[in-house]
DNA sequence: TATGAATGAGATTTCATTCAT
DNA sequence: TATGAATGAAATCTCATTCAT
């Protein structure tokens, strides 16, 4: 076939990459198997790519460009936290169900060290860490959500259930820990899981220090 | 038994396992730069652990017993969810500053894919889970916590939280991502980062849905 | 007959081989890279000259023929041996000059082993050797050469110190080794070099073994 | 077999080495079939030279070594001019018969380009240049040998003439060369080669231009 | 028993050559 | 016919594992 590669082909190589890389991580991914999966040869995948690393920063572009969409899509219209925290959830449970092997990717890059890993850390967690500090802040301004938090660390807690939440629908370790604690799994629980997340968020963003005292 | 390795080579070789594993992962991992960290030879390392998979899992283990201890410190005193939640928050953090190589290889275990990590979750998460689990239900009855979310998954959003908090302090990626939301280190923040999560827990630990509503 | 290449894309073509034969060897050169500089496809090398064997014959070939040409215009007139020297001499350093690649080529065919380079030899320096040797002969026939040496051998240490003398002009580890024997690049010295092999010629053609022995 | 490589195995597999270098160059030779030929493994070929490049700098350096080794012997003793020539002479077609390989592997190296051929030329032309020079220096001084040449261009035909017999004793073009002039091979014309160019040598050094144009 | 050099399968990467366009 | 992307064999080099000492 010395077709130039069609846009699926090219589709595929990504995917096949995103899923070997995933698994394997980059140091055990395997190039041929990537090739060999993509049906394609393995000099059209350096051709491409450059090298592994180059390829592996090709197959992260593109969860990470997916993501972006995503949560493009969801933030695009103003809302109030509480509308606004739902959407997200939503928007990265479906994520995480359509995508597995992008979120499995962020999972393992994340889990990697080095100079490398923090410098993608700047450029993943950049975008989002200001988007959610601005809206909590602004909740905070208008009186929606408590004060007695740092909006910074307000959004890091959410940001952290919301990372942990996707973790669960597709990566194998979080996935089985997600049943040992809950039962099931997250997909037969995705319902269940949205509207508990979301009554927890609701109660941890809304209610002060002082209230907790009275009530006591 | 003329000349065996001492308890001390063998703990210097899981340390320098440790390192390495988290540092590069299972598969990029190099024996020998493990047995040359910790001035013992591959072969005697082959002899006590077999091979490389075999000598992850031990590595592992040792890991795994110390948060076990960490865990069994916190929780051998029986006490209420908020000084629990206290207890536990200040030793993972502690934990997580002292043995940071603990909780990177811990971390890209749970990246791992594969048979081999479900197994592992079920070994590791299965203690916690129902530990943390009991604690809830036994607030929700006595009245201390709210009775509107599945214990399950208040423990799960609990230990979500926790694990995050780790990982932040220790894993390079998530290190940098917190700089990014929070500015300055885990360590310069430790305290606030205390504070301020177990703020935000009793909160949402505590307020129900209804509450919300009658505020609003 | 629609589109073919033009005598000049042909010609770089060649050269551009030439330049990357005599740079690299003829398993270290690059077809990709010879055809970029040429600024003709791949598939169109392939078309006229077959396969990289095959090309390197054919940069060869235009070696050896602008070589050919170089001593046709110097030996077309008759002349005595010192004048014949002289012009073959001054030819030769302006080839190497001038022609820098094709000397580099020659060079790196001649250090190369197996069947092939013996067969190259005897096509290559057939000409030359009788040419050389016939005119030596005819000099120590006339009069003014001496006869204590074969002329075959004289012919023999004649075309070695030409030989060497072009190498020195343009290859790289030549020209290095000229400038610690003598200081300078040939360039630079030409016009002495020239003198001096003459110079050194001349004695080395001329007196026999009888005279050192009358002088000592 | 697991034994320590032995001082035979280590020979063996630098004079393999030297021979495929020899043949293909060092771009063209092929380390697995080096490995082969010596009977070890690749990965101890790698453990003991790290790469490629290092290997061949090690069969470079054993075949100098055996060369300076040869001259040294040559010029331990003081002699004249002309016993020096006589010796040097046959100890260089002695090896080149006894070490062809390491002549190749010179000839081969002489022929590459580049940075680092420049770089060897200093390494290895720099002390026969300096000691031939010198010897001819002293000649000059003493009246054996004619003044109207600077001696180090004397030096540098002289190590030419020499270069060059040598490579017709072992590389096969060259080798293809010396039949063509001379008819048989350089080992069956030994003697005579040496005496012929003795003659010739001796006539080339003495004679100065002046004694040539009164002869006429 | 501990050692660590040797092994060699297997990984990444290159590049001569082909052939659909 | 010329093109140059695709091919895939083959090269260099690594490293988990073995086993003679």
């Amino acid at each position: 076939m010395l077709k130039k590669l069609s846009e699926e082909q090219l589709e595929s190589l990504l995917e096949a990459g995103v899923e070997e890389f995933a698994r394997r991580g980059l140091a055990g991914a395997n190039m041929r198997t990537i090739a060999d999966r993509a049906c394609i040869s393995v000099g059209a995948l350096y051709k491409y790519y450059g090298d592994k690393d180059g390829f592996f920063r090709a197959c992260l572009d593109r969860s990470l460009e997916a993501l972006d969409r995503t949560l493009a899509e969801v933030t695009s219209e103003e809302a109030g936290f509480r509308e606004y925290a739902r959407r997200i959830i939503q928007a990265l449970l479906r994520f995480s169900r359509e995508h597995a092997g992008y979120v499995r990717l962020y999972c393992v890059l994340a889990a990697s060290g080095g100079e490398e890993a923090r410098r993608l850390a700047g450029e993943i967690e950049g975008v989002t860490s200001r988007l959610y500090a601005g809206t909590i802040a602004a909740g905070q301004a208008a009186g929606d959500l408590r004060r007695d938090i740092d909006p910074a660390m307000l959004a890091f807690f959410f940001d952290n259930l919301l990372m942990m939440v996707q973790f669960a629908g597709c990566c194998d370790y979080y996935r089985e820990r997600f049943r040992l604690y809950c039962g099931g799994t997250p997909e037969e629980q995705e319902d269940r899981l949205e509207q508990e997340l979301l009554k927890f968020l609701e109660s941890a963003f809304t209610f002060e220090q002082s209230e907790i005292v009275h009530r006591t």
